[in-house]
RNA sequence: CGGGGCGUAGCGUAGCUUGGUAGCGCGUCUGAAUGGGGUUCAGAAGGUCGUGAGUUCAAAUCUCACCGCCCCGACCA
């Protein structure tokens, strides 16, 4: 390709839009135009990059084993509605009518029709396993939109759906999903650490995200370098101690004033005194229009993935002020579960055994302290349902934990029968018996993971692309472009012999000062710049500048072919193949 | 949806407090010089000041409503 003939509207300026980096980069490197918010054209550089994602995926999932298929984007309601999903996922479905007034939903995700599909093709456990995959555009329609590719209305995913006749190939189906997607995040060039991830209400075994640590990451997992574990936050947990059992006879509870104090802080300082460990959080929760109470020691923080999990629903919501006084007779600030046998007590592990403990007297400007837990409160459900705090012990090998950011680019997910049962894909096992297909179900934000690369590999500069998705691989720079220049002509010739040997190449023509087109090759990132110009020529050489290295001089003869070498040494380093 | 911020040329912005001819930089076009790190000079094109209503002799500027965008929270690849 020839720079002149296509369209890079590379930008000196950020647009006001950009906030984080890669978003920044995406922009300014001429890779994607923003038509609306959350929605962006791919311009013909950005495309490419996204085709090479898009062709690595594919390459891991065909040697996976995984059979690509494509379907449609529109589809009929009564399947969202066979799933139960309908009302479910309402929130972030986009529904169209067409000129009947029909309703029709744009697929957010593809289980109803991959398991629609299956229902009627696959009858028998001699058909198994399968596993279909498709790379396609989803629609969803987000709250909240934001960082460009990283979530958008409309984006691609790469999604597949395995299913299996018994739990024990359902998870080799799993395995090689997991072990598809390391491949495929390493030959991207990512860094990615996979996670235990947050099963939600829908059950489930296993669940693995992986994520790209970055600082503008919109999840957090926990981490131990000691022994490998992580998790995303939602589903982490910790050895952190909890209080020890106290014998003997303790203190009855004892109420006090504590006039204006409202928080778990104004507690903790004079008069009162009473450190966050010493105090019991409570917090009023509507789930399933009923009132529960949550207990955490004072200063935990709620996670409310586990308390879904532990409530067995994902319709809870706190409880507003008004609900709160109708419940306990008090404000927040003055609540206690003490006494309480009107509402559910969801309290957290780490409360079990605690004893010495200050809490709301559920009458405003009061606490009680003595409070011993076992005593004096009744628990109906003891779960984990705080947030893991970084620094705390490890529960596998006790060193500290470490918390991190990061961008989710993938998640496989074991889904049972689910949707097998929902919609009916039914097969016959050995023994001639009906059985759902116990299904799974994997996906990869190609787009985003195009984005993660950006954040994760980006100079002051520009985009420093990983080879193996790069635009282009190589960008001639000649110095002068008069076309019967020896520089051009040399140019022109490394040109050709590149582009006859398959590689990626692309031919910066235009009439521009060398200082403009090396600031562009840079901030596009190409991988390795040749620059051809007088100077060097004079010397017989021509110069190689990886964009993550220093300035090559070689010998013009040898030019192509060092050319070549250096990439696949690069190829070699990334671990392909 | 709740909270915060912002809409002025393709991009980045000044002007708004205190109403009176819409300005600058980048980019674009023409010409010239320059030619190894976003070069320089001269000239030019390009604006419903987000939309609508109101106040006023007069509105980018003041008021109200609406629309859009960005950021923080709930959702997710």
């Amino acid at each position: 390709m020839r720079w002149s003939q296509t369209l890079i509207p590379t930008l000196k300026e950020t647009p006001a839009e950009a906030e984080i980096i890669s978003h920044k980069l995406l922009l300014r490197a001429g890779l994607i135009r923003k038509l609306t918010g959350g929605l962006y054209t791919f311009l013909p550089l950005g495309l490419r990059a996204l085709r090479k994602v898009e062709q690595i995926v594919r390459e891991e999932m065909n040697r996976a084993g995984a059979l690509e298929v494509l379907m449609p984007a529109l589809q009929p309601p009564d399947i969202w509605q066979q799933s139960g999903r309908y009302e479910a996922a309402q929130d972030v479905l986009f529904k169209v009518r067409d000129r009947a007034k029909k309703e029709w939903v744009l697929g957010p995700t593809h289980e109803e029709v991959i398991t629609s599909l299956v229902a009627g093709e696959i009858s028998s456990y001699r058909q198994m396993p399968k596993n279909f995959y498709q790379i396609q555009t989803k629609f969803r329609d987000e709250i909240r939109p934001r960082f460009g590719l990283m979530r958008a209305k409309e984006f691609i995913m790469k999604d597949a759906y395995s299913f299996d006749a018994t739990d024990e190939l359902a998870q080799d189906s799993y395995r090689k999903m997991y072990d598809a997607y390391a491949r495929i995040f390493q030959r991207c060039g990512l860094k990615t650490i996979a996670v235990e991830a947050d099963t939600g209400v829908m059950g489930g075994k296993f669940s693995h995200e992986f994520m790209v640590p970055a600082e503008t990451g919109e999840n957090e997992v926990v981490f131990c370098e000691g022994c490998g574990y992580a998790a995303n936050v939602e589903k982490a947990t910790s050895g952190a101690a909890k209080a020890a059992a106290t014998a003997g006879e303790q203190p009855k509870p004892e109420k006090f004033a504590t006039p204006g104090v409202v928080t778990i802080e104004a507690l903790t300082r004079p008069p009162h005194n009473v450190s966050g460990d010493k105090q019991i959080k409570t917090l009023v929760y509507i789930a399933d229009s009923k009132v529960v109470l949550v207990l955490l020691r004072g200063d935990d923080q709620l996670n409310e993935a586990k308390l879904a999990g532990a409530l067995g629903t994902a319709t809870f919501r706190p409880a507003e002020p008004a609900e709160i006084f109708n419940a306990l007779g008090a404000h927040p600030g003055s609540l206690g579960a003490v006494d309480v046998k009107a509402h559910p007590v969801y309290a957290d592990e780490r409360l079990r055994d605690a004893s010495g403990m200050t809490t709301g007297a559920n009458q405003d400007g009061f606490h009680l302290r003595n409070v011993v837990i076992s005593r004096d409160i009744v628990v109906n459900h003891w779960a984990e349902l705080r947030v893991v705090q970084a620094g705390e012990p490890c529960s596998k090998c006790g060193q500290p934990l470490k918390v991190q950011r990061a961008i989710e680019v993938g998640h496989v997910f074991k889904l049972g029968t689910k949707y097998s049962i929902a919609l009916k894909a039914l097969f016959l096992d050995e023994s001639g018996k009906q059985q759902p297909a116990i299904m799974g179900c994997y996906g990869i934000g190609v787009t985003r993971t195009l984005q993660a690369v950006i954040e994760q590999s980006h100079d002051d500069n520009g985009i420093v692309w990983p080879l193996s998705v790069a635009p282009y691989a190589v960008c001639i720079t000649p110095l002068n472009v008069a076309a019967d220049s020896e520089v051009m002509k040399r140019a022109e010739s490394i040109y050709k012999e590149l582009t006859q040997r398959g590689v990626d190449v692309i031919l910066d023509d235009r009439n521009e000062r060398p200082g403009v087109k090396f600031k562009d090759s840079e901030l596009v990132g190409f991988p390795i710049r040749v620059g051809v110009g007088e100077k060097s020529l004079a010397k017989g050489e021509i110069e190689i500048k990886p964009r993550a290295g220093a300035l090559i001089p070689v010998k013009v003869e040898e030019a192509v072919e060092r050319i070549i070498a250096l990439m696949n040494a690069g190829t070699q380093a990334k671990g392909q193949g």
